[in-house]
DNA sequence: CATGCTCTCATCTATTTGTTTGACAATTTC
DNA sequence: GAAATTGTCAAACAAATAGATGAGAGCATG
């Protein structure tokens, strides 16, 4: 099922790898984020993560404090990555598909954050800035009868579904979530819903 | 941290319980109900689901095959109870109102079918019908230039986020996903984004 | 009241799983 | 180049957990 099938590490360091734990921390870092975002933390196996980096399941305790702790370094990282996210000069609209892409592009950390948002776990993010949704309300790009913050958590919602509902997506359309047929309609339709919301 | 410390069942049958199967099965099914939405597959535990029930886990096995096959017992009973839903004479407006309102009294549904989602399940439900959308979009409840599967998707997104991202409502309207103040708000918010949608 | 069946429970067991231990290799430091 | 530190691994360990076993209570039917 997984591609080792009996972790056969003959030639452990062809050459590139003799020893560095830089790259090992890497390694697991990216294997556990597979793992989780796909599982979920209960349902995902250290020994997955281990085998999926090509190392010892021990060097996640030894790096990260074990299970948990790897966990929490993956959502800590996931936060600095998408605090880049805020650019205040791109139309409202472009904002929105851009953060698509990046979710159709890579669903793992959105996976994540919902997985995290199912188990309750309480990060301890800032509150939201809205003054640039109201700065762009103000100047025409939004509706004036709505609410900013339920635009935002509209457009959070409507990213995610494809990958939190991905059941419902081929109930409705008929076609796979990940296809680019279902891209590119998705897109489409949400920059169309995104202009309704600004007349 | 449970209700049942020891479970101290010296009085099981006080009166009302005497030997009462289908009592049991029902008090199993909430019981798990709870467990799973709230932890998933992987993090729920038997013993958890039967200290709920006030039985013994052992009941599990017994009346559904295990574990898995309660999950699935549940998966089936919520199938059959959203199969009601459907309402052609109801507004579109009303009707996704109406949704909302029942998941956020029991968002427990919701939870447990992102939950199948993010766990790759694949229910077998058949393909949504898409005819009562394109009849109201012709009867100029939906605008000619959308999509109504398009707008049948963020529906469910936009109903299902208060579930699946408790977190940002935190964070962008900085109070509970479940207090009467954003449930007004939200509902009342949606009712004007499905107007803007018709125009 | 006996008998068979259904329902319930406490205990045990096998397995899974995250972590610990101790050995050893690689790398750095002096 | 020797010693100490760091990185890696395999095997053992301990906790947790789902399911199995067998005993026994409730309830019907003769």
């Amino acid at each position: 099922m997984h591609g080792t099938s009996k972790r056969p590490r003959r030639a452990p360091t062809p050459e590139e790898r003799k020893q560095c734990p830089e790259r090992s921390r890497r390694l697991l870092l990216e294997a556990a984020m597979d793992e989780f975002s796909e599982k979920g933390f209960a349902g995902a196996r250290v020994q997955d993560i281990a085998d999926r980096a090509g190392l010892n399941k021990q060097l996640i305790t030894y790096y990260f404090g074990g299970k948990e702790g790897l966990y929490r370094e993956l959502g800590r990282e996931w936060l600095r990555r998408e605090a880049t996210f805020n650019d205040p000069a791109a139309p409202f609209e472009e904002l929105l598909i851009r953060y698509l892409r990046e979710a159709f592009d890579d669903p793992r950390g959105i996976r994540l954050a919902v997985w995290q948002a199912l188990t309750g776990e309480v990060g301890d993010e800032p509150r939201e800035d809205l003054s640039d949704m109201r700065r762009r309300q103000a100047a025409g790009e939004l509706a004036d009868d709505l609410d900013p913050a339920a635009v935002l958590l509209m457009c959070y919602a409507v990213v995610s579904a494809p990958a939190t509902m991905p059941h419902a997506v081929r109930q409705i359309f008929g076609i796979e979530p990940d296809s680019p047929e279902f891209r590119g309609r998705w897109e489409e339709q949400l920059r169309r819903i995104v202009r309704h919301l600004a007349a």
